[in-house]
Order: C-alpha cells, then structure tokens, then sequence
DNA sequence: GTGGCTGATGTTTGCGTAAACATCGTGGCG
DNA sequence: CGCCACGATGTTTACGCAAACATCAGCCAC
C-alpha cells in the first residue's frame, strides 16, 4: 500500500542495483523473460535500509516491536526499490496461499456466474484470492482433471458450483487437508452445502398461483440430471399435493429459452393450462413466445412465473413475475463457510439455505374462468 | 495424474509417516488446522523409494535420464504417500506461478462472462490457471487497490476486460515484469488489445438495414463512459455519413434492458423512425417491448438489429436480428497474445480485432414506405 | 589398457520469507 | 551496585523444490 504511488513503469528500482548479477550464481534473471532485472527481495531492502532482513520483515508483516524511526527507514526503502513480498517464498513458509479454488461446470448461467462474482468479492474482503478452475465439458474424467490440477495448484479450499453428482467420482482425489463448500446441490450430508432455497421458493411459486384462483400449476422443468431442477419439481408435486390439487404432467426443457420456445409451444395447446411454473427465466422467456406465437395472451389466458429473477426479466414482454435468487448472498456465505471450516478445521457438513424473494410483476393474474 | 486412484480420504498417506514430529523442529503441522498430517515431501517420497530426493523430482517432472525401474518405484512410492508437488516452492524456486490474473470490472455482462470463461479454459489448456480479481466499484481507488493486490498475488500476467480508461491512474504501479493484455478498449498504442471489431460490426449491422431500403439508422448507444459504446457510436455515424445518409440523434441508454425500455419509448413516439441499431442486445430487448407497448410492430414498422447475440437473443418477440460477437475467441487470443508476450518478453502493442457476423433473425426488414 | 565418454544417480546450494533463537543495550529494582 | 527483565534488532535455519555440479559405473576406441 505505501508504495502505490512509485514511479511510473520504467522507472521502477532506480537508484539501488538488487543483489544479483556477479554476486547469484544461478539467480539472478529470474523471472524468465525478464532483462535480468529481478525484483528486489527482502535483503535488498535490508541491505539499503542498513537493517537486518528479520526487520524487513517485521516492517512488511506490521509487528509491533519496531522502532519507529527504523520503521521509517525500512518503508523508505522499499518504496525506493518498488519492493513487493514475494508469494511464492511467502506461502511455501507459511503453508498457505491465502487463495481459494472455484471449480466450476459452466459460466452460461446468470447463477453461476452471479455466485463466482459474489465468492471474488467476499474472498478479496477476506484477502484471499480466487482460482477459477472451470470444467468445459462434465464427463467425470474432466472433473477428475480439474481436480488434480486444483491439488497441485495454490489453493487452501474449494468452493464447488456444479451439481454435485458430477462431483462424485471425483471426491475419492480430493486432498484430505482441503476443505469443500457446495453450491447447488442436496448433498448436505456428504458435503457442506449452501444454496438457495429450492423447495421454499418453488412453494412460494404454487401458492401464489394457486392464490390468484388457478386450479392446478404446470411446471416448466430443468432437465432430468440436474439436482435444483429435480428438487424443483419434486417440490412443485409436493405442494400442488398438499394444497388437494391433481399434479399435471412435468413438461421438460434444458433450462434454454430455446428448450423453453419447444416446450411452450405444447403448453399453448392445452386449453387448460392456465399457470405455468417455469424452472428458470430463460425457459419462460421461451415459454413467453410460443404462448404469444400461439395467441394465447400472458397474463390474461395464462400465466407465468419463473425463478431467478435474472437483470431481464424485468423487460419481458409481459415483466415476468418470478422468484429472486439472492446469489451475492450465497456466494458470500460459501466463503464465509468455506473460510470457517478452513480455520477451525471443521469436518461437519452444515447446509445453509437462502431464502428466495417473490417478485411481482406482470406475467401472472388470475385464470379466465375466475373473471 | 498417475495418483489419481490412490485411496479415499482417510487412508492417504497410510504406510509411511512422512517426516516430521520429533525430527523436524518447527515446521511439523504446516498446514494451519491439520491436525499435524504434514503433506507429504519429495524428501518423504525419496526415503521410501530408497532414492535421493532429486530422482524423484527428475520423475516428477518428467526428465528423459531415469532408469525405467527407478520410475517405477518413485512411481510407487508416490502414490503410496499421496505426493503432491508443492506449488509454492515450485514457484519459489522457478520463479513463475504459472498463473494469469484477470481484472474485470464487472461480471454482468454476458461478454465479460463469455470472455473470461474462454480465457479459462485456453488458459488451462496451456498449463495456466487463472486467478480472477473483480473490481467492485470503479473508482480509480479501487482499481489502484486491486491492482496492488495483484502484484502480491501470484500471477505471471494480467489481463484486463475493462474500458481502458479505469485503468490509466492504476497503470503506474504495474510491476515492469508482467504483461499486460487489455480486452474492450482502443488503446492500443498503450496496451496490447485484443477486442471484437466493434467498428466493423456497426458497419455491418448500418449496411445491413440501408440495403433493406431504409433512409437511415436510429443508434441505441451504450453509455457516455463506455470506450466500446462510443466506438459502435462512431462507426454507426461514420457509416451513416459514408453512405450520404445524415445520421439521427443519438439515443443513450446504460447496456441495460430496462434503459432501452425508456429510451425505446422516445424512439417509438418518432414517425420516422424505421430502423435501430441497438449498441447491445439487452437495450434491444427493452427497445422491443417498448415499441410492443407502442403499437409501433417489429419488423413491419420498425427493424431493429442488436450486438452481441446472447443465447436468449433467438427467443425474442421477434426473435432478434443481430451481430454475434466471438467471445470465446477473444479469450483465446487474450491468452495467446499474453503467454507470447510474456515468453518473449515482448513490449510491443499489438492489435487483435475479432470478426463479427450478421445473425439474421426476424426482427430486420424492409421499411413500410418500400413495400 | 587407459582415457574419455555416456547415462544414471547423488550432493550441494539457493530461491525469499519468517519462526525460533541469540544478542545487546538500557533501565528498573532489590 | 549488580542482576535481570525487556525492548529492539540480528543470526540461523528450514519451508520444498530443482538447477548446477559431482560422482560413479560401464563401455568404446585407440
């Protein structure tokens, strides 16, 4: 921080030639690819501060027992040789890389990436860092892939975005000493689980349609090997059940507006399908423009509502009413989790849920025959 | 890789106590929290093998002079400890972390997203990982603060999806030996840019809407602040101009759909509107719902084409006409270009721009007054 | 047969940092 | 007055790895 303000790039190190050269055997260039002109360590500045290098290192980690005019000395120091702690020395001495590693399936979907954001943040709060380690293609030996790399790569624990069952075979390689946090997913037994309140938001969803007068609720599925699209659905069946109403069948997509479009264009065709719970908002998106392809008016002859509440949704045509993930939230208690197993080495698993948040907007209304 | 299938959890490291309790003064339980299970070392993995601890790294890095029976039993004895290198005084000692850093500014919008998943993914393919820092708020401090950061942090180089104009008071605290590659900028006399051919795409995107007859091009820009935005603006004026057409004012909106929504509705009060070429398709999608609201019909009254084709862009009412953008290739050549730079410890700036292409949805067609 | 060469392996050393321990004044207190 | 505690600083050492150099056996050529 004291030296954020040093000279611009070339002028950087100016006045005291780092040790190296003649005097390092082998290491004097090493960055590779770098003119020689390596960065200075600890003993340089020692050496220019007329300090022993145990003192940098007081200075540079914020000890107590420094005397303020050596303290002085030491900064003016580093700042006159742009001096930066080295990472590398750092964490091979303390055991630790202050880093935290993401794994994760994809980043195409908006709660994927808003959670990543979220985890970044929070980790750079706690002054760690965030790997990303993302998966392009989920065969188990892919996953496996990524995870032998995360071990040998500078990571202290894992947060793990990504359907949990994909993890599986994986989890025999995962080093004992790194802890695991995972997003969505039921896997609370097996592993520490945060996540957004599937079941709850999906009720939520029912009741309010159920509320306006509708007899029954559609659902407008995820695709059959993802864990939130079946919690979903066997969420919607359980609350269509209690609540006395009849389940229709489960019309599926694969979470696309495409997927969404094709599905629509089915549900359009069944005068009696007047509410339709979509798994996500993209998929109502979709869902959206097969009913208005088909004159089927939303909200009027059916209405809609999704989960995610992703920045557009806002602007469907009609606004969708849906359910607000909170992902920031989510990503933030993963770190918080994750940081707090790490520290007291803690090898309970705990599932945190984050409540969703109805937002309500245009898609839904009360069904015709209520008017 | 060849430790894969070692034993689950609890059973690493069975037959041989890795050195440390009595023999080793300080350094026993490195690992904060891990109950004295020190990982295991080359050092641990030589014993075993009945080898020097530098046969073992010759195997570990698979040098050529090792008998193939050696091999075998490091092999082995690898496996039987669960050895992992240890990446720190791997970096340490080689002076790289093999490790790019990736400095955004936001992740909410789909190209940043896109952009850094590729970098990801050809980063990995090259033995890289990456290490993501988000820079909440974009006030020069912030940038500053994660900047510092990532000099501290691990990384080899820098590459930066951000308007290049956050970055110029940070630019000073740029270690001299990390390279740096901007994406969404045109600073290309200052930095290595790689970027999709905004301007090349606005031309497309104003030719492809004169040759369906219109008289001109209404522009839906992104905001003032953003160097992409005011690219796409200029080259639509350009475009206008070059085909002897005079340019209408300019439409702000801020990327988002809902400030499309409202600046679409201005657009939808103006008769002589036909044609809109929206700076992204989010503002297209608002642009869109604001004429439904009007009654103004897409494309019959009005064409409106967008930039970028998000995956949603084909579900629009009507599905949208627009310029996709290569996100994932972007990635790709930020890494090239950054790896490239950095092995030859080139300080060259370059310029790599990425093709668009015309997706040809339905939302573009001749103007009324033409049929 | 002997010198040199090659391939396989061991030994030494140092990367930059920070814990542990050592040293060295200074001042307080018995 | 001398001893000791204490604060400030220096010295040693080890973290785990991998270059550089050293060693050593076997083998070929002259």
């Amino acid at each position: 921080m004291e030296m954020a303000e040093r000279a611009p790039v070339s002028g950087a190190g100016a006045a005291v030639e780092p040790a190296g050269g003649a005097s390092r055997p082998g290491g004097a260039a090493k960055r590779p690819g770098t003119r020689g002109r390596a960065t200075a360590s600890m003993a340089d500045v020692a050496r220019l501060a007329g300090v022993s290098s145990q003192t940098v290192s007081r200075v540079s980690n914020g000890y107590a027992g420094v005397n303020e005019e050596t303290r002085r000395q030491v900064l003016a120091a580093m700042k006159e040789l742009g001096y930066r702690p080295n990472s590398a020395a750092r964490a091979l001495k303390r055991g630790e890389f202050r880093t935290i590693g993401v794994i994760t399936f994809t980043l195409s979907t908006t709660g994927n990436v808003r959670t990543l954001e979220a985890i970044a943040t929070s980790a750079a709060a706690e002054g760690y860092a965030v790997t990303l380690l993302p998966v392009a293609v989920p065969t188990q030996d892919e996953v496996r892939g990524a995870f032998s790399r995360l071990e040998e790569l500078a990571v202290d624990a894992v947060i793990v975005i990504m359907e949990v069952h994909l993890l599986d075979a994986a989890t025999v390689i995962l080093p004992p000493h790194v802890q695991v946090v995972v997003v969505d997913s039921d896997a609370g037994d097996r592993y520490t689980v945060v996540d957004t309140d599937q079941a709850g938001g999906t009720r939520t969803a029912v009741q309010h349609l159920l509320g306006l007068g509708h007899r029954t609720v559609w659902h407008l599925g995820g695709p059959e090997d993802s864990f939130a699209a079946q919690r979903r659905a066997d969420a919607w069946r359980e609350a269509l059940v209690e609540a006395g109403r009849t389940p229709p069948p489960l019309v599926r997509g694969d979470w696309s507006a495409e997927s969404g479009y094709h599905a629509g264009l089915e549900l359009a065709a069944r005068e009696d399908c007047t509410a339709v719970f979509a798994a996500n908002d993209q998929m109502a998106l979709g869902l959206l423009r097969a009913l208005h392809e088909r004159g089927r008016r939303v909200p009027e002859d059916v209405s809609v509502i999704g989960f995610d509440d992703i920045p557009e949704a806002g602007s469907f045509l009609p606004p969708l009413t849906t359910l607000h993930q909170d992902f920031a939230e989510v990503g933030r208690l993963c770190v918080q989790a994750v940081l707090r197993k790490m520290r007291r080495n803690d090898p309970e698993h705990g599932t945190t849920l984050v409540p969703t948040r109805l937002v309500h907007r245009e898609s839904t209304a009360p069904p015709p025959e209520a008017r």
